[in-house]
DNA sequence: TTCCAGGGATATA
DNA sequence: TATATCCATGGA
């Protein structure tokens, strides 16, 4: 288990075998952070972190501390996810390569509409247009915008979803946001995976790998595996080739079972890290 | 210039 | 159920 020491604004973390900020940020879950020359910030909801590296590992600055205990997913042990995921040959480089990699606890509404704009989408971009959608709709907060509100983004229609960059994604963004609100979202936690699939499969803009990634990234689901173009490329170079990426999910989730989503994240991560 | 990015909706067979 | 095509945008 992690060890850490919270204060009332901060986190100071000394065993960084299993948290590394490069990893846990970089390896596509998450839009809402930055890199400067001090080192990240997030900037979650309405919430605002620096992780700082210091001689003794990692300090997280922020006004509220238990917020990104839970949004690091700090109580949770990873040495035994990698200890269960170390079983399979695939994984050990990536393991080691993504050895600081942890799967945030994101805001589900925010989560939602940041992987309907990732859809044939790059993470650069996407970064930009959740970061315009931010900046024009979020409330002002001490340090940036915040993640606006439904009631916000219902005020505006498909022409303000292109004008930051959206493109043919406008149109979905509309008509989810009429479709569910934050709390129809919340209550969805209570759902089995198959029900909660269901549900999530009948937004606009949400197929199989926006589900897979809202299930996983929001709702914290580890008995999904999201295939996107680079796993899919892992898939057809390490298993017999398929073309069907559902298919591929399937196999992938019949192999790692309830460590999924936790695999697919080292695998995404090493792919993409080692293509650049 | 063409290809590609954390794909989804729709038409067609 | 399975495959083909269209869809905005910008960087490589």
């Amino acid at each position: 288990m992690l060890d850490y020491e919270i204060g009332s604004d901060y986190i100071k973390i000394r065993d960084t075998s299993s948290f590394n900020p490069q990893h846990i940020l970089e390896c596509g879950q998450v839009f809402s952070y930055a890199k400067n020359e001090e080192g990240y910030i997030c900037f979650p909801e309405d919430k605002f972190a620096r992780i700082l590296k210091r001689d003794y590992g990692y300090l997280i600055q922020t006004s509220t501390p238990q917020y990104f205990v839970k949004y690091f997913d700090l109580d949770k042990d990873y040495d035994l996810i990698k200890r269960g995921l170390g079983r399979f040959e695939i994984m050990k480089k990536p393991l080691e390569f993504g050895s600081g990699i942890r799967i945030l606890n994101q805001n589900l509404f925010e989560t939602l509409i940041s992987f309907i704009i990732s859809a044939n989408n790059n993470i650069p971009r996407i970064k930009k247009i959740l970061l315009a959608l931010r900046e024009t709709l979020g409330e002002k907060t001490q340090y940036g915008h915040a993640f606006p509100s439904r009631e916000r983004i219902l005020e505006v229609d498909e022409e303000f979803f292109k004008s930051i960059g959206a493109g043919y994604r406008a149109k979905y963004l509309v008509k989810v946001i009429r479709q569910v609100d934050e709390q129809t979202l919340e209550s969805w936690r209570e759902l089995d995976s198959p029900s909660l699939s269901k549900n999530l499969l009948a937004l606009a803009g949400v197929g199989e790998k926006v589900r897979d990634c809202v299930m996983l990234f929001g709702y914290h689901r580890g008995d999904v595996f999201p295939v996107d173009t680079w796993i899919e490329k892992m898939y057809n170079s390490s298993f017999s080739p398929l073309q069907n990426r559902i298919k591929m999910g399937e196999n992938l989730v019949a192999m790692f079972g309830d460590l999924s989503g936790y695999a697919q994240q080292y695998l995404f991560f090493y792919e993409r890290e080692n293509e650049k």
